[in-house]
DNA sequence: TTTTGTTAAATCGTTTGCGATATAAATATT
DNA sequence: AATATTTATATCGCAAACGATTTAACAAAA
C-alpha cells in the first residue's frame, strides 16, 4: 500500500541484514581463533593500541559500557586481556592483551583478510566501490553519532 | 601494524555501526507504537501480505525460525498478530495481523518516514546516493545469502 | 503399510545490545 | 572540610540472533 512502508524500499534492513551475513560469514574463521565478532572489534581495537580504559574501547567501537564490560570479563576469563585497576583514576579499568591475545594478532593476520577475500569472492564490488561505500555508511554513522 | 587488522579499514565494522545506529534511530518512533525495529520488519512483512507461515516471513527476512519464533511469540502476545495451524499442512503456524495490528499501518506511515528523515536530516548524502548503496548492500547480501 | 527421510516449528543455551539503575571514585561547589 | 555533582564501570532485565537439538507432521521408499 504505502511504498514507504515495504520491506524492499528500506536502507535500514539491507543495512540490518549484510550487517548479520558479514558477522556470519566471519564466524568460521573467528572460530578458528575462538572469539566472537565483537571479541574480534576488541582485539582490533587492542593490537592498535594496548593497555586502554574501558571507555575509550567502548567509544571506539560505539558501544555503551553495558556492553563491552561483560564482553571483556568474558575474554579476560578466556585469558585473552586482563583487566587492571588504574593507578591515577582508581575508578578506571585498564584493559591490556595477555600473551595469547598478542599472538593472536599474527594468526588473525594469516587467516582473517584471506579468509574473508574467499568469502566474498562473489561479489561482484570492485576496490573503488568498497571505498565509496565506506565513506557512505561513514556519513550516515558521523550523523547519527553526534545526536 | 597490520592495515588489514584496523578498525578504520574495515567494511563490516562500519555495516555493523550503521546498523546500530539507525536502529536507535527508529527506537523512539517504534516506542509510540509500543514494537521494537525486528518487530517493525515482521509488521512490514505481514502489512505486504498477510497469513503467512513462519518459514516464509523468516525467509523474507533473512532469518531462522529458531529468532523468528520467539519473536512472534511476543508478539501475539502484544496482540497485533495471531498463529493459527494451517489446514493443508498442520505442521505450519498462519501468522495473521489483528485488527490492531492493521491499524498500526497508518500511524506507522504517519509517523516513521517522516520521523526517519528527520533523523537523517543531517546526513550529507542524497537520493541517488542512497539507491546506489542500496545496490551495492544488494551485492553483498546476495553473494553472502546463497551459501 | 511400515519404515525412512524430510520439513515446519519450537526449545535450549550462550552471546550481544541496550535502557535503566547502582556503586564508587574523582571533581566541583559551598 | 563537607556536600553536591560528575564520571567510570558494573549490574540487572529483556529482546534479539544463532548454533544445536527436539518434536510432530508430511512425503517417499521399501
Amino acid at each position: 500500500m504505502h511504498p514507504e512502508l515495504q520491506l524492499d524500499n528500506q536502507i535500514c534492513f539491507r543495512l540490518y541484514t549484510a550487517a548479520r551475513l558479514i558477522t556470519q560469514a566471519y564466524t568460521p574463521l573467528l572460530n578458528q581463533l575462538g572469539i566472537t565478532y565483537p571479541q574480534y572489534l576488541v582485539m582490533m581495537v587492542l593490537w592498535e593500541q594496548d593497555a586502554q580504559p574501558v571507555n575509550d574501547i567502548a567509544r571506539r567501537l560505539v558501544l555503551e559500557t553495558n556492553t563491552v564490560t561483560p564482553l571483556l570479563q568474558r575474554m579476560e576469563k578466556q585469558g585473552v586481556l586482563v583487566r587492571t585497576r588504574g593507578k591515577e583514576d582508581k575508578r578506571q579499568q585498564i584493559v591490556s592483551l595477555t600473551e595469547k591475545g598478542r599472538e593472536m594478532e599474527e594468526r588473525a593476520f594469516q587467516l582473517i583478510p584471506r579468509g574473508m577475500g574467499e568469502e566474498l569472492k562473489a561479489c561482484p564490488l570492485k576496490l573503488k566501490d568498497y571505498l565509496r561505500l565506506a565513506e557512505e555508511l561513514d556519513s550516515i554513522i558521523n550523523s547519527l553519532k553526534n545526536k
